[in-house]
DNA sequence: AACCAAATTGTAACCGGTTACTCGCCACTC
DNA sequence: GAGTGGCGAGTAACCGGTTACAATTTGGTT
């Protein structure tokens, strides 16, 4: 008789039901329970039905600890992204989201790293909480990816380079966009200055190199800034200085764009009638403001849902499916705007309000 | 010499290393590893450092999933919230991510649901993978939260009202918010107009309640409108066309003063000198846009932190410890900016350039 | 040197699922 | 009627941690 074998004998108030429970209530073996919940094996449709009856009856949920233990699987993506600016951080999350869950996958994400040592610590802390992981981050590289990710978790990279072990990745193509605008704004033989953003930003760099080159390789004046609203402004105020002022403008991005526009208003000179201007990103306030800003963009949503079909591959049976594959290249759409709308023209009333019949 | 007990005999390449790998290789128990590990119970110098050392070797990394399953603990709060617009989105998720971080805590989000029956399918699929919740949704309300949260989980709601069991909760004053714009904008007497929100929506019902009450409860013409920048236009518009005009006009939210601002732009009128106007939330764009908008708003990602923190409290020991209490009001802040700055000896030459001194 | 309390360490039983393998049982051939 | 193939169900061994409890060591007293 002896009756202390169990630490805790009077657990059953207040506990969640547990497999067993379910089991037990439908009178059969935790195996068939198990199968029946999941459909998996072969259950007779009677058995089946009093699980899924006990089941619903003790409002019994899986543990999900226990299952992804079980399974090695979490049915869980990475999301890593870096101190995004409002509409391209809410757009992308939109897109993986609506993607990821469409296919019952759970997101965990982790944005805002300062450098390469908190993305690393990261990666690090997502490893066996998630099944594959999708990295935007400039900090990355191939050291920080290798070192930190054991070597069988799948990735998708989203507009990091990294050299060495290529990975499925996406980027977009900063320099086809960039030419698309040049071109657009240099039409006819004008003159196009360039607001250039921060050097050692990657993109920065190749939406500088599509500008020399839409201009058959001879840029025009460039001035430096840093992707921020405050140096467009401030490029703004230099060239409404000058006495011999180009034809247009063509800003790296659009806050820049829009800090140059306020500049030139406060210089009392209008787009495009006085100056054309042109940004890059197309981000939502483009369109809103006055004149509509003309420049070039990506469906954002549209690449994180692609990001996690992609991922979803590669997290399938067979490990490394595109393996030495190139990076995928989304090219940017030029969308032209009030901001550079030359020719009167041209000019559809809609534009004129500045929305878009898209 | 019976050779076959284990399953697999052969696992070790390239399996990732478990806490008896480190014991074995430390010379110690799992218990010691594990305590060691945990900085838990009381372990040597010597043993500790053998451990550490040993698992840095090893490149052990705890398994999440078993270490959840042991512990009921999984180290994440789960995150709801609904189809938000950019910035407000990005800014709550980078105050919540930036609290949780400096906790160690892992977010697991969701967002965008149609409608209740999508919200409460989230908040059950959460359950077992979250210590808590933090809710932001017009779509939950008590029956939803009572029926698929399972008692114990903690939660903090953020703008939404549920009637029923009381929970932590925070609350932007609408009303508060909108009676100190709608207050700036009478001063000397002046008439102020509305464009109002949705009918169906909470907000937009307090924010109109704060513009009547803010005029002594008489309110002047109100025109309706739905959030969106076109029926910002739209009502813009009409006002426009009106023979007897109001002096200013407060718009529900910043997005339809925008769009109000850009019909009254194309009508030839300019704020604040044809006719003054305010908007609500102080997005981004509200500083962006010439004129710059005047609005009243609040931090939101610190109202997104400050949820993490409240939540934080709930999760430990002693469940329900704000219990029965208020939900908590976050007052607006009013901001000032050149579509209601009526005198120019008032206006600086700051904010003439858009910019704050904050 | 013996003794005892406190500090370490080890053993093994959990947590709650999944699933390989075994066992009955029944229908169907030969 | 014995042999066999296959299906449904059950047993128990995992997955990889944590931790209660027991066993051992340590160190300080008398």
């Amino acid at each position: 008789m002896n009756a202390a074998p169990r630490p805790n004998p009077l657990v059953p108030p207040s506990r969640t039901a547990t497999i067993r429970d379910v089991a037990r209530a439908a009178n059969v073996s935790v195996a068939s329970a198990s199968r029946a919940i999941n459909g998996l094996g072969s259950v007779t449709e009677a058995t089946r039905s009093r699980v899924v009856a006990a089941a619903t009856e003790l409002r019994y949920v899986p543990n999900s600890a226990a299952r992804s233990l079980a399974t090695r699987r979490t049915e869980t993506i990475g999301v890593l992204l870096p101190d995004l600016y409002g509409e391209f951080f809410s757009e992308i999350i939109r897109g993986i989201d609506g993607s990821a869950r469409s296919r019952g996958l759970h997101l965990l994400l982790s944005n805002s790293h300062g450098d390469a040592a908190e993305a690393a610590a990261a990666i690090r802390s997502m490893r066996g909480r998630v099944d594959g992981l999708i990295v935007m981050s400039p900090h990355v590289d191939s050291t920080v990816l290798s070192e930190n990710l054991l070597s069988g978790m799948p990735i998708v990279l989203i507009n990091s380079v990294v050299t060495g072990k290529p990975h499925p990745a996406f980027l977009v193509d900063n320099y086809a966009g960039a030419t698309a605008v040049v071109r657009h704004l240099a039409e006819g033989g004008r003159t196009v200055a360039h607001i250039a953003g921060p050097p050692a930003n990657l993109e920065s760099r190749e939406r500088r190199r599509g500008y020399r080159d839409a201009l058959g390789g001879h840029e025009g004046l460039v001035l430096q800034g840093d992707f921020s609203e405050e140096s467009g402004y401030r490029a703004g105020c230099a060239i409404a200085a000058l006495s011999d002022r180009p034809d247009a403008i063509f800003a790296a991005n659009d806050m820049m764009a829009i800090g140059c526009l306020n500049a030139l208003a406060d210089a009392g000179m209008v787009a495009p009638d006085d100056i054309a201007l042109a940004g890059f990103d197309d981000i939502p306030l483009s369109r809103l403001i006055r004149p509509s800003l003309t420049t070039a963009g990506i469906d954002i949503a549209k690449l994180g849902g692609r990001a996690v079909e992609r991922l979803i591959e590669n997290i399938g049976p067979g490990p490394d499916i595109h393996f030495d594959e190139q990076p995928e290249l989304i090219e940017p759409r030029l969308v032209v705007r009030q901001s550079s709308a030359w020719n009167n023209a041209t000019r559809t009333s809609a534009e004129k309000r500045g929305r878009e019949t898209q």
